[in-house]
DNA sequence: ATAGGGTTAG
């Protein structure tokens, strides 16, 4: 009886029903006395039982041993309770027993795990005065403790007291060297070892590898890796796993192969580490159709790999192909975490997604998983891209709510929602309130007052960014000179322009010599910026001859309109806007042969105008209105409004703007076609469904045109409300009749 | 029964 009772609770296949069964043996037979016995009883329930039962089982023993507590502690280790591990090491201390040198160092795992410093603190102070100071297990075990807790300087301290030192005490301190990126110490560390004659083994090798790969330095990373291999070590899944990730940032495919290749013959592929960062690699390579071959040839997914190849699959604009993949798994019950979600949420704020976005951010709070400092500025973009501001304010309160505010990340993201939305103040106060800057913060504040059109203001931010240590960069360049071009000052423009790379060491690129001849195309400088483009260093793309073109419309110089768009209907063909300027410019000069042909071009290529597309958001929804689109539900109020707003307005003085309809129409038709653009259909709506008084904002897919834009001028003044507008090119503030922008743009 | 290393989200 007494063997079969030791067989059955040593078994595998045994469950909780079975400890409960013998659990009344022993106290029937007073088996209790057995520490054999007992010890194999307490691991069994370990399996099944948290702290709390286990404990009460542990107060009725009459006499627990240090054994009866060793049986627990390592069984919750085992199973990663590491909170359990440091309850029952302190359950055992109120029983009056003495830990010896066997259970602390579970107990030190635990508190490193934890990164409990303080407990930790005590152990370490008790093993002193227990005498287990030269325990060498145990203070690699301590050493390993205050690296987990940050606590370098500390782990040092103690490992250099160490009299023998061994190559795990050694791999533990270059590991943590590495973890911080402080790969030089760590790589000290290394030579030092070799030094004292300690080699080293793989897990050295890992830890450098990994350091380096964290602190960015990827191609030392990888060199590390072969010098490991030509010394005759055999990487292992952990070495994989740790330069993939180097090699996908290399975007080295071929490296990333051969490593494939060795991981599947050194049968590799079923570590899930491996398997993850392998599609990683894949993803980051741009080889999607490997990737999925990889993904699509796993046995059981673990979490990891299915995190991997949404985002892969993101990166590679397959994100219809990432949903779909997400919402399979989500269906099969697999259990998602916050990466899987932050993940699919980031792809679809990334790619155009927005509404979708935010829903699934409640789908995930419904599902029980808690959003993290990633997850919001993942999230955030998808309120500033479609101008939701109430969203927008809900979650920055929600990350207020949850303790995420001193994110880095969340405040640059907050900085441009807020310009998004038009509030570029209440950007400026994220920004003023951000305990810590970078340059991220620094340009997203920037590129907001650019796109108000503020320039004094980006101007100022440059000049405050230069006294910190922050250094200029090609984006904080384009949003000073977009802010240059928004203004037309040309000579600011210029004298920043050429102070980049004179003084601040950044090349100029395509946009800002896409800004620079906006500026001076704008201003009617058409053969000034002409000559720039001549004269730039490189093929100048579509950006730049599209501003010229533009710029050609409004100064109506058509042979260097001509000039450009043969240009653009070579670079964009299938672009419709090229098209329609061009034929714009021709009916604005009554040339309408030549209007006929160009749209005949558009017809024979099958192009059809971009429609013009409006947002605005009205209580927590965002509504779309197409141009000429009458199936809004609320159509009939929207007309009956703007026919009371048109009678107002023309009171006013105002005339319809019909040079912005360049049909060959007669001009009552050219009357209807502006009152069913998009951006005014969106104003009225709101006008129509919030409070008198309350803001408006609305984005437009298209420029906003001549005559939408003095009719919005004139309702912020008859119907005294704030109407922020963002087009394609910039913010419109419109307030008592004046707009932001001046009137230029 | 005790000690060291890895992947995936901004």
């Amino acid at each position: 009886m007494f063997q079969s009772i030791s067989q059955c609770l040593n078994s595998s296949t045994s469950t909780l029903f079975h400890a409960r069964q013998a659990h009344a043996l022993f106290l029937k037979f007073d088996f209790f006395s057995n520490t054999q016995l007992t010890t194999s009883l307490l691991t069994l329930y370990s399996h099944y039982l948290p702290f709390p039962q286990l404990s009460i089982i542990l107060s009725s023993l009459p006499q627990p041993t240090i054994f009866s507590f060793s049986s627990i502690v390592h069984a919750f280790a085992r199973s990663h309770h590491f909170h359990h591990v440091l309850g029952a090491f302190s359950h055992m201390g109120s029983r009056g027993l003495v830990p010896d040198s066997y259970l602390l160092p579970s107990a030190i795992k635990a508190c490193a795990i934890l990164k409990a410093l303080k407990p930790g603190r005590q152990v370490h102070g008790f093993a002193a005065v227990s005498g287990f100071g030269s325990d060498s297990i145990l203070v690699s075990s301590l050493v390993h403790m205050y690296l987990k807790c940050n606590r370098i300087e500390d782990a040092r301290k103690l490992f250099d007291s160490m009299s023998e030192r061994d190559v795990i005490g050694w791999s533990a301190m270059i590991a943590g060297y590495s973890r911080l990126g402080l790969v030089d110490k760590a790589k000290e560390l290394f030579s030092e070892m070799r030094n004292e004659g300690v080699e080293p083994n793989l897990v050295s090798w890992n830890g450098m590898i990994a350091g380096f790969g964290n602190a960015g330095s990827y191609i030392e990373a990888v060199m590390l890796f072969r010098e490991m291999i030509s010394e005759g070590f055999l990487p292992d899944g952990s070495t994989v796993s740790c330069v993939l990730p180097g090699i996908g940032n290399l975007e080295d495919v071929l490296l990333g192969e051969q490593v494939h290749g060795y991981a599947i013959k050194q049968g590799l592929e079923l570590d899930n580490f491996v398997l993850s960062a392998l599609l990683d690699m894949y993803g980051r390579c741009g080889c999607a159709s490997e990737m999925s071959r990889v993904f699509n040839g796993i046995d059981q997914t673990e979490i990891g790999s299915l995190n991997a190849f949404l985002t892969g699959l993101s990166r590679n604009g397959l994100v219809d192909t990432a949903l779909e993949v997400f919402k399979k798994f989500k269906a099969r019950e697999m259990e998602l975490n916050v990466v899987t979600w932050t993940s699919i949420i980031a792809s679809c704020s990334q790619n155009g997604k927005d509404m979708e976005a935010l829903e699934l951010f409640r789908d995930m709070q419904a599902d029980g998983v808690e959003p993290n400092a990633v997850t919001i500025p993942s999230l955030i973009p998808a309120c500033g891209n479609i101008s939701a501001l109430m969203h927008g304010k809900e979650i920055h309160c929600f990350s207020l709510r949850k303790g995420i505010f001193d994110d880095v990340y969340v405040g640059s993201a907050l900085i441009d929602m807020y310009s998004n939305c038009g509030r570029i103040q209440l950007a400026r106060r994220c920004f003023d309130l951000m305990p810590s800057r970078n340059l991220v913060s620094w340009n997203a504040v920037m590129s907001g007052y650019a796109m108000h059109g503020k320039a004094k203001e980006t101007f100022e931010m440059f000049h405050m960014m230069l006294q910190t240590d922050h250094k200029p960069d090609s984006i904080t360049f384009t949003s000073v000179l977009s802010a240059c071009s928004q203004n037309g000052l040309t000579e600011e423009g210029w004298n920043y322009f050429n102070s980049m790379s004179k003084e601040y060491d950044v090349k100029p690129q395509m946009e800002h010599y896409a800004c620079i001849v906006t500026l001076l195309s704008r201003v009617g400088k058409l053969e000034e910026a002409y000559s720039v483009v001549k004269e730039m260093p490189f093929e100048p793309d579509a950006c730049v001859w599209g501003a010229l073109l533009s710029s050609c419309r409004v100064h109506h110089n058509l042979s260097l309109a001509e000039i450009a768009a043969e240009k653009l209907f070579v670079l964009e063909p299938d672009n419709p806007g090229n098209y329609v300027l061009l034929s714009n410019i021709y009916a604005s000069k009554g040339m309408w042969d030549e209007e006929n042909r160009i749209r005949d071009m558009m017809k024979n290529k099958g192009l059809r105008k971009n429609p013009g597309c409006s947002w605005i958001e009205i209580g927590r929804r965002v509504h779309t209105l197409l141009s000429g689109d009458k199936s809004h539900p609320q159509m009939k109020e929207i007309l009956e409004k703007s026919d009371k707003l048109s009678i107002e307005i023309k009171k006013s003085g105002y005339l319809p703007m019909t040079k912005s309809v360049l049909q060959d129409v007669e001009e009552q038709d050219k009357e209807q076609i502006l009152c069913g653009h998009s951006e005014k259909l969106a104003v009225v709506l709101g006008l129509i469904n919030t409070n008198p008084g309350q803001p408006l904002q609305v984005i437009k897919n298209l420029r906003i045109c001549d005559d939408c834009h003095a009719v919005i001028k004139v309702i912020s003044r008859i119907e005294d409300r704030e109407i922020f507008v963002r087009d394609t090119n910039r913010f419109h503030h419109f307030k008592d009749g004046v707009c932001s922008c001046g009137d230029f743009w």
